[in-house]
RNA sequence: GGGGGUGUAGCUCAGUUGGUUAGAGCGUCUGCCUGUCACGCAGAAGGCCGCGGGUUCAAGUCCCGUCACUCCCGCCA
């Protein structure tokens, strides 16, 4: 061992011993005669002194000593005197007078400082290049090992519930659905194409068909989509698993206690509720617009379809009369909003879809005024859509959704999806704008019953799924036949904090003619369904028992137990906002040979 | 694929209404300094103001184009 000791332990038991440290020089502060090197390592600092009047020697290469340089030393612990005790370290109350010194690695000035964590940070796109500099930082040192702890907490807590880890492949079979697939191009097999999993969704299930009855797994998933903040570009983790002979309770009553020990143990946030509230997807798209809701703040829309139905606003009217929806968002205090914010909010709902966002400011008034059905008011309304509304209209909507001086009332009318998405997304602008999103609290919550099917985005008329084409419809089989598509439900839950979707699950499908059925209504014939799910298909003829699972995205997580803005933090060697590795320079380009081994041909761009 | 923002020293940034030689802090280098701990003091080096074009007596500043970076939307069963 180069070292006897690590840079964080020493204190004043030590004094008197001689020890061995080596490290990286943190900073060095030369006083002419006695020299000061703070020396680092992922434990802390401990300040070494150079005396030259004690040791000539060590001082003379002290004195060469430069940031970044990797350095052993050897000395004696020294108690410091109490007033030159620094508290700011582990090690504040000791120093090492260096006796000898060894220089085991130069390094070149750093790009950008390292130091302290009050100094600004560089450049992301710089510090993701020099990365395993940037790692030497405390802030990266410290969300790695708490990663590495969550981890563990989670393996801990799985196997104590008799959950088996098992790692499944990563080159796997391309998915039919979902995300686009990394692909693999196979040697042995000219032509043909492994793909890394988006999941183990597969494979989990099959494990499920040979027996093993609780399965979870650290599991690494690859999709090949547009990077975002809460999203890694390529590669991410999911805490996976998988049950059988259960129902959604008994996933649920596995992973939220599992939730609230993680964001008890690993962050500084208050769960809001215990156990966690559980909304349908009807009720949280309709009360909050998204169905993935931030409970953290109230500002529910209400519908007001009735009331505006044949009104004197146009829009509203014709968004009655076209089967649509009329839906009012009260924002407490929003009367502050200004009129730039007004504008934004607006540009916020046209990015969802709407044309506009009408709203109502309820103005505080000096005197009481006669409203129009005859009684006392201490307010008055501003709003340009309340002389096509009228006064006693516009009054009743104000105190349908109990607003009061003070308020400002954001409207939608469109279609129903259209409605919710548009108010959603302005109801989570509002909420940060107002600072109601408490960075100490979380809020958790379940939402259930999705649909199973949708209108299909991409071909008009058409029915496809909604989420997992694998999801057990609620009424089986008879479901299927009987009702309308759209109306019926799936096993189909997710669990979401703070805003932020963390996880996806479901109880699958395990009946085979069932899938065959859930599959024909989206379009599928059987000869298609047998081949993209040969292997699925085949396993459920064999004794497929009842099963289902979830997938908390373990990024995800992590981010908003640590509180973090950047998803790009939670990983040691994280891909820039474009999906490259700008330190490692990947993708790359590869040579001429190994696509000539793959009979790949590469059209090069002129 | 669409929209917004940014681009000035190694790093973080300022630069007014277009006006003389483009600045600060940190870092780097040199010298001084024996108790600092973000040490201090003195000095120095360091600039294609992203790139190209235009307007002008004059452009870091205005206009057009372009590139890069970044955030958001689409996308992410």
């Amino acid at each position: 061992m180069l070292r006897t000791h690590t840079c964080g332990e020493l204190n004043k038991k030590e004094a008197g011993k001689t020890v061995e440290l080596a490290g990286w020089v943190h900073r060095r502060r030369d006083h002419g005669g006695i020299i000061f090197i703070d020396l680092r390592d992922r434990y802390g600092l401990t300040q070494v002194t150079f005396d030259p009047e004690a040791n000539k020697g060590a001082w003379k290469i002290a004195d060469k000593l430069r940031s970044e340089w990797v350095i052993k030393i050897k000395g004696k612990v020294a108690q410091r005197p109490k007033d030159m005790v620094n508290p700011k370290i582990s090690t504040g109350e000791i120093e090492i007078e260096a006796s000898e010194i060894e220089i085991l690695n130069e390094s070149k000035t750093p790009p950008f400082e390292i130091g302290d964590e009050k100094s600004k940070e560089a450049n992301e796109n710089l510090r993701l290049k020099y990365r395993f500099v940037d790692l030497r930082r405390h802030k990266p040192q410290e969300i790695m090992r708490k990663r590495d702890e969550v981890i563990r907490y989670v393996r801990e807590y799985f196997h104590k519930n008799d959950f088996i880890e098992i790692q499944t492949p990563i080159l796997a079979n391309s998915s039919p659905e979902g995300a686009r697939d990394y692909l693999v191009p196979s040697r042995l097999h000219p032509g043909k194409f492994y793909a890394l999993p988006q999941a183990p969704q597969q494979f989990k299930q099959l494990l499920m068909v040979g027996g093993f009855d609780r399965y979870f797994q650290i599991a690494p998933c690859f999709r090949d989509e547009d990077p975002r903040a809460d999203r890694h570009p390529g590669d991410f983790y999911q805490i996976d698993m998988e049950m059988s002979f259960v129902e959604q309770e008994d996933v649920w009553r596995v992973v939220e206690p599992l939730m609230i020990e993680l964001t008890e143990k690993f962050s500084d946030k208050k769960i809001l509720k215990k156990p966690f509230p559980r909304l349908t997807y009807s009720e949280a798209m309709n009360k909050y617009g998204t169905d993935k809701p931030d409970l953290r703040f109230g500002l529910e829309i209400r519908d007001i379809t009735e009331m505006a139905r044949g009104c004197g606003f146009g829009v509203f009217a014709n968004a009655v009369k076209d089967g649509g929806v009329v839906r009012a968002m009260k924002v407490d205090n929003g009367s502050e909003f200004s009129r730039k914010d007004i504008d934004e909010l607006t540009e916020v709902a046209k990015s969802k879809g709407a044309k506009g966002l009408a709203y109502i400011v309820v103005k505080e008034s000096k005197k009481e005024t006669k409203s129009p059905i005859g009684d006392l008011v201490s307010y008055e309304l501003q709003s340009p859509i309340v002389k096509f509304l009228g006064e006693k209209l516009a009054m009743d909507i104000v105190r349908r959704v109990d607003g009061k001086a003070g308020d400002i009332i954001f409207f939608g009318a469109d279609q129903w999806r259209e409605v919710c998405e548009a108010l959603g997304a302005v109801r989570d602008e509002c909420g940060a704008r107002l600072g109601l999103k408490d960075k100490n609290s979380a809020a958790w919550c379940w939402v259930y019953d999705f649909p199973m099917y949708d209108y299909s985005e991409v071909e008009e008329g058409r029915i496809d799924f909604s989420h997992n084409p694998f999801s057990m419809p609620q009424g089986g089989m008879e479901a299927l036949e009987t009702k309308r598509p759209l109306d019926i439900l799936a096993y189909q839950y997710d669990l979401v904090c703070n805003g932020y979707e963390i996880s996806s699950g479901a109880i699958r499908n395990h009946d085979p003619k069932i899938m065959y059925k859930a599959f024909e209504i989206a379009g599928y014939a059987k000869e298609e369904v047998d081949k993209k799910f040969s292997a699925m298909i085949r396993a459920f003829e064999y004794g497929a028992p009842p099963h289902g699972g979830i997938a908390p995205g373990l990024d995800r997580l992590l981010m908003i137990l640590f509180d973090l803005d950047s998803i790009r933090d939670i990983y040691a060697f994280p891909k820039d906002g474009r999906a490259r590795d700008v330190m490692m320079d990947s993708p790359g380009e590869v040579s001429e040979e190994q696509l000539k081994d793959l009979g790949l041909k590469i059209k090069k761009k002129v």
